[in-house]
DNA sequence: GATGAATGAGTGTTCATTCAT
DNA sequence: AATGAATGAACACTCATTCAT
């Protein structure tokens, strides 16, 4: 109205709230602009649709994200290379000595979904209905092709091709866990601190359960 | 129409379909009665309104699945004292020897799982927006209260006042994935067999990261 | 069901609960067979459709007022001849001396107003939507006709000729109102007794308007 | 469509004549908006609801006639002390020389309904369903609350406490039939100056009845 | 940049009524 | 005498979206 772009931003804030309170399929436009105080038509202007407003909302904190997964699976992956050729040895308890490098990983994750808290709870929690709601599955996919790579190396096969369907499952549900992991962070604690610190916790679990796999059999 | 109780089942079928493909949310009351061949008074007949056409789908595989887990939960609980008596002792590296117990119940729940496999994919994947939308979490609040005591008998405590929020955090997450282990194993398998033989590596899984946990800190 | 008509009464009796609380519009058959206690088939194997269950309910009152009303036309006509002769005189300040007729009739409606009290509740504020949405207006007719007559000897007119429109409407207005105190005493008493101590005022003011009327001009 | 506020006037048009056609509950918005040559989200455009339309069509002419109302009232007390003074003597026979003022609010009033004349109708024998069924009661009460002191000083009262049950009973009957007579007026009369010609008459009615129950017992 | 107006398809739900059995 | 099943039309209302101005 007045300004320059405050309307947008209006509108993103209010969207934000509708979306997040709603869930996008109950979300209702005309709400979001009448608590925006504009009129439907005026949302058109700056938005393609319904999906185009929960993707703007969501845009920016997703490609962060994108980016600092996308660059941390080449580190993790030499670094399991050092494990295979025994640079790194596996303890027969699991214990954090080893695992700082998961845990650094992992705590830049959750700064950073904290960092856009509610952008990052609207994109894994109530997109239901829009074209992100499989958006998880996808970071899970994305996840998964390292996590394989990691498995064999782990279990000492010499090629891919010694990967059962059984071992396929379970690297993919370890992988679905992983993301899981972070949502649960993100939704079940109010700060970054509490999340924090219950992430310790969390990796344990997880790697305690990666190991229990590996041995298993 | 034609004869007993017909059209009643096809309104259940039908629903079935438009629920599983469409999300509660989305299915169409006269998509459903178009497909069934009749007319929305019809269904009204035989349902009150959409929740119940859908509870009505559920209803039945869902209480068989509440018994189970009750009365299963007596039993575990009666173990983890056995445990923390020392007549059994939790080995350093996890095996199954001592855990056929909880693959045991694994089993069975998996089984009931896929004896109604449709209906329990709806439940658990389809629900929102319908008054079974937090299901789930009921089934978490259900297995939590038990993992709670078992934890607190594992870690050693002598009262329930050790408890620290962080286990609570941890155990509620423990008892989070335990759930969806199920749920990822129904959605993910396409026959029973496929799915029990995976079970094995999800408990290895989920047991060692409840041992990787316990021993933390 | 068990008993011979039972079935019918209880349509009956739940009608009239459900016509009172909702009127005839709002009124629902599935309601009132569901409080009967048989499904909506049975209540068209007794009556015709939903006007005819209104109808059923209030027949039977109905037809002992009309009965009172015209039986009692013959003799207030009588009456107002007498008037005209001079064998009776009007008083300059209306007093209930001469007028226990008007008392007489007016205690007998009320009585029989009274002894289906809630019937004739129905007919007479409930029944918009239905058949009977005008019968007040057809008593009014009715009362109309006579009162034009008396109107006319008492006003000391020499033929029908001679009243006038305005004659006709307050007539009209007269003939209404005598009705609608009837309709407001058995709405708004509880008992026939407060009924009857109410209607010597009521009458009263009638009169009194009467005999304003008819010295005005 | 075409040009200014020329599509809710057509609302407002048809509503009234479909409202006035069927009665607030029969009527059907679909119709009016055929009617009106629009679909049914455009009548949501201009009004909330269907309750919204029915208000938007009556709220002008009945917020002035609130105020007429109250207005008087005041006026109205006032001159009931005089009379209770001995300034206005109450003659044995009722006459009009002394309730000219009367006969002026009255005359107001009918101007006031006859210049809205389907609007008032509406409002007064087409609600039933609205959230103005009760609107005459409401009047009835604002009439009923003064007409009441006024009994109180004609009676010759001391004090508030010696009106009887039966003194408010009949009070209230005469409010209620104040109201009924402009009702009857507005709904019995073509034209304002029927109306006015008329009501000559119903007050010489209505002071006639109740100088005649003030006299009475 | 934004409004005001309007679309058109859709929603779940309710209703009186019918009729073979 | 009554059931159980079904019809078909209607209801108020909501939605994302469009577009001339």
């Amino acid at each position: 109205m007045v300004n320059d772009k405050e309307t947008k931003l209006r509108l993103l804030k209010c969207g934000m709230k509708e979306f997040s309170d709603k869930g996008y399929m109950k979300a209702s436009l005309r709400n979001i602009c009448k608590e925006a105080g504009v009129t439907t038509g005026a949302l058109y202007f700056f938005f393609k649709d319904k999906e185009d407003l929960f993707g703007s909302i969501v845009h920016d904190p997703l490609s962060e994200l994108q980016e600092l997964l996308e660059s941390h699976f080449k580190v993790e992956l030499e670094a399991s290379y050092k494990i295979y050729n025994g640079d790194i040895t596996i303890p027969e308890v699991p214990s954090f000595e080893g695992y700082e490098d998961d845990m650094e990983i992992a705590v830049r994750v959750v700064k950073l979904l904290f960092k856009h808290k509610k952008a990052f709870e609207l994109l894994l929690t109530k997109a239901q209905g829009s074209a992100f709601e499989n958006y998880p599955d996808q970071m899970v996919k994305l996840v998964e092709k390292h996590y394989l790579k990691m498995f064999a190396v782990m279990k000492g096969y010499g090629s891919a091709d010694e990967i059962t369907k059984e071992d396929e499952f379970i690297v993919h549900w370890m992988s679905h866990d992983q993301i899981d992991i972070f949502i649960h962070v993100l939704t079940h604690c109010k700060t970054q601190e509490q999340a924090l610190s219950n992430m310790r916790n969390m990796m344990a679990y997880i790697i305690g359960g990666w190991l229990s796999v590996i041995r298993n059999k």
